[in-house]
DNA sequence: ATGACTATTAAACAATTGATTAAATCATTT
DNA sequence: AAATGATTTAATCAATTGTTTAATAGTCAT
């Protein structure tokens, strides 16, 4: 195990460097030789290893979506747990994730903006979330009369939004809020409990 | 009037280009070149109007913060209307704008993470949102033991996540939702009604 | 040790990019 | 019409950037 990794070594220094770099300043204000010096080897090691930059990106791109997007295809689809379970997983998953990786979710979602096309096809959002077993769930309590009539995907949105946003947003909630990057964790810690109680809250409502 | 209009026009067409480009594709990835084409000029005239890429962005820069921040500022600080008015006139105000201009707060922020200080250190933040009225009409409505204890830090990201993370992810909710983008600004127009309703629900909830 | 392959480096290349220059055009005043 | 100053253009510059090349160092089985 050991051996493999340090026959690598340097092929995983470029990629956290690469991941470091791109996810922080974007792809267009990384250059090639930023990398390099990050992951502290020769400029031409990255083409190299990887053929070019472009390639380099979409590794490091598509790690990252399926980072964001395939942990919760298992929560939003698990026939074994409840709508409310789901909510907690759910907020509770993404909220460690993002403390571990605030810029992540900035970093797809700009570059998205860039180039929409390509980079949504690989990944099925709609299993994983518009035809997922929670969305199923939600159409049954409205239908049974549980909870009030809405349009899933409100939920969907809700639910992304009081979860990632605070991180997409944070330079300027701290800003706002005074608050030091501990200050900021514990407030997010915080919306584990809460959001998922907001979000019942509204939907149970009468 | 139109006489001025007519003089700076070539400034304004260079403001109205690096304006377009910028928002959509980011500082970095926009040329000086591309501005120019946009605009239907010499890339010359782009530095002898504004000096430099960086100033003419700063410009640009400014313009969207100012234009994203400080028109809430008079919703949340004006006395006369009450916490229910104010989300109502907050999310609606919000809504309004994105539709016009859906890609403005993923460019703020995606370039504020790149350059955090500066940026920030113009607008006052804190004024318009911390030390706000309508923060103060929540703390009081807590004392009053009409509102759940929450801290109202809370709410002011509820309301920013639940209006503007939508504009923020919309490349994806719309894959997710398999919407076009009328159907996506019908949405969002939804939740100008059903976002303030939300707020209450899980304020004055029990 | 030798050969054969992999990994790494310094140097260079061609294209791009932000910025400048010097000349040309336009508008306005006299 | 001439002159003055502002606007615009084509051409160029120097620096940056992604990539390639050719040579060097390292690894390992024989």
């Amino acid at each position: 195990m050991t051996e493999v990794i340090d026959k690598h070594n340097t092929e995983e220094r470029i990629i956290a460097a690469a991941n470091k770099l791109f996810t922080q300043k974007g792809y267009a204000a990384t250059k090639t030789r930023d990398i390099a010096e990050e992951a502290g080897i020769n400029v031409a090691l990255l083409n190299y290893y990887f053929r070019s930059k472009e390639k380099l990106f979409d590794i490091i791109m598509e790690s990252n979506v399926k980072q964001f997007v395939l942990s919760i295809g298992q929560i939003t689809n698990d026939e074994s747990t409840t709508l409310c379970e789901k909510f907690e997983q759910f907020v509770g998953g993404y909220i460690d994730m993002l403390i571990a990786q605030p810029d992540m979710p900035i970093f797809i979602l700009s570059e998205i903006r860039n180039n929409p096309v390509r980079l949504i096809e690989k990944v099925r959002f709609d299993k994983i979330l518009l035809n997922s077993y929670m969305i199923t769930q939600i159409r049954e309590e409205i239908v049974a009369g549980k909870i009030t009539e809405i349009n899933p995907v409100h939920i969907m949105i809700n639910l992304l939004s009081l979860t990632v946003f605070p991180f997409v947003g944070s330079p300027i909630l701290k800003r706002i809020g005074g608050m030091s990057d501990e200050q900021f964790n514990a407030l997010m810690l915080e919306r584990k409990q809460l959001i998922p109680l907001w979000v019942e809250t509204f939907l149970y409502r009468k």
